[in-house]
DNA sequence: TCTGGGGTCCTAGGACCC
DNA sequence: TCTGGGGTCCTAGGACCC
């Protein structure tokens, strides 16, 4: 039996998400903003069709604003996170396999289904999760992922909100109207490496060979034309590989000079990272800092650095990496500049279960470490975040980023239930 | 004035060893 | 005058994704 691969992807995801709580967004065109209201991160389709890119700088975006009359909101990742996994729960029911790819997307196999199941489904899937969840999404069907990838594109124009590449002749239609440039796995640099050598279209590309893919470009790109031509190269992941690195890292609202705040952001961002590590199950034996001006100033003596401290034996404790992000951040602090962002990075993991410590280990105080950090995460999690905080964080967060126009947290917050009269 | 955050993978080149 | 070659490992940088 040939594989078939269906992605089930969310149609402008966090807008629709702010329109689920808020329906006179509908039909209204709305951009919604990266983390310091920086850029455009996702737009509806009626600011798409404004002409509004992704990745423009808000402040750029002013006079289109004013004369489009467009609605701006700060993203609400704590609400996106929630519908995303309120609509995974839905889907996930309509496979014996799934693959969570990214907040809003999720490949199923439905290999030993018909045409007719195939159908049937994907109606289902979409009733279901707008029924449930007020969310539209859309389908895409094919013999690899890369194809469904570039079916979902195509479902998007379609009425029925699902499209199946069954047959030869829609493989070949589909690669012929589909631009190199909107290829799973073919970026901006590869494309224009791609087209020097006359390869514009999805088409090009399958008829390419490898060996002429390969010199412009990696071994990925050969494997992206492969799938095109029908011949599966990426399986479905069904349980996801435990991560290899966390980061926590913020623009800062305001340029930060003085050593404390930095220090505050960054014992913020390393309790942060050191939840995520602890929840994954995992131990890092390394953490790098980073801290740098911006990069977009006009102003001469610019500055960034970065400093890695390799801890004497793995650790999920949170005093310990704070320790280690203190003497970091020492190493590179310089005083005559003002900072616009840093972040931390964990790395070099190994699994809680493994006993590999060095010969000055105490075992019992690291048990007792243990315990304690269990006892902050219940809390925390039970009673919200931020509940019991380190008091390296500080309290007056002065480095919090710019985030104006945020819509409340109508899923995870009791004092912002949306109210219905 | 104002430009995000968090991941993964590949490759070239340097260090090191024999 | 004239100074090897090949393997492995690590890392930084660049590419991709959402």
């Amino acid at each position: 039996m040939n594989k078939i691969f269906a992605i089930v992807d969310a149609n402008n995801f966090y807008a629709s998400c702010e329109r689920v709580f808020n329906p006179a967004l509908e039909n209204k065109p709305i951009i919604i903003l990266s983390s310091n209201d920086g850029c455009v991160i996702a737009r509806s389709n009626e600011a798409k069709a404004i002409g509004i890119k992704m990745g423009e700088p808000y402040f750029k975006l002013q006079s289109l604003i004013k004369y489009h009359n467009l609605k701006v909101i700060s993203s609400n990742f704590a609400l996106y996170g929630d519908i995303s996994r309120r609509m995974m729960t839905i889907v996930e029911d309509f496979s014996p396999t799934c693959e969570i790819y990214s907040i809003d997307e999720c490949f199923l196999d439905f290999s030993n289904l018909t045409d007719e199941q195939i159908q049937s489904q994907c109606q289902c899937i979409r009733d279901r999760v707008k029924k449930w969840l007020g969310l539209p999404v859309s389908i895409g069907i094919g013999a690899t992922k890369t194809l469904a990838k570039l079916a979902v594109n195509i479902a998007k124009k379609r009425s029925e909100g699902y499209y199946h590449i069954a047959t030869e002749l829609q493989r070949l239609e589909a690669l012929k109207s589909t631009n190199i440039e909107d290829i799973w796995g073919i970026g901006a640099s590869y494309s224009n490496k791609l087209k020097a050598i006359s390869v514009i279209s999805a088409l090009d590309l399958a008829n390419c060979p490898d060996d002429h893919i390969k010199k412009q470009t990696n071994i990925l790109a050969v494997k992206t034309a492969h799938e095109l031509r029908g011949i599966s190269c990426i399986d479905l992941v069904e349980v996801a590989e435990p991560k290899q690195s966390i980061t926590v890292s913020r623009s800062f609202g305001n340029e930060i000079r003085d050593y404390q705040i930095l220090n505050q952001s960054l014992s913020f961002f390393t309790s942060t990272a050191a939840e995520k590590l602890r929840k994954s199950g995992q131990m890092a034996k390394s953490i790098s800092v980073f801290i740098r001006t911006n990069p977009f100033s006009k102003k001469p003596n610019q500055y960034g650095n970065s400093a890695n401290i390799t801890l004497n034996y793995p650790t999920d404790s949170t005093p310990i990496l704070l320790s280690a992000v203190n003497t970091a951040l020492q190493h590179i602090y310089k005083p005559d500049f003002s900072y616009k962002k840093a972040g931390i990075l964990l790395n070099d993991f190994c699994l809680k279960t493994t006993k590999a410590f060095d010969l000055f280990d105490k075992p019992q105080l690291r048990e007792e470490g243990s315990k304690l950090m269990t006892v902050i995460d219940k809390i925390n999690h039970t009673y919200g975040r931020q509940t019991v905080f380190y008091a390296s964080s500080g309290t007056a967060q002065q480095w919090l980023p710019k985030s104006s126009m945020k819509s409340a947290s109508y899923t995870s917050n009791w004092d912002e239930l949306i109210l219905a009269r």
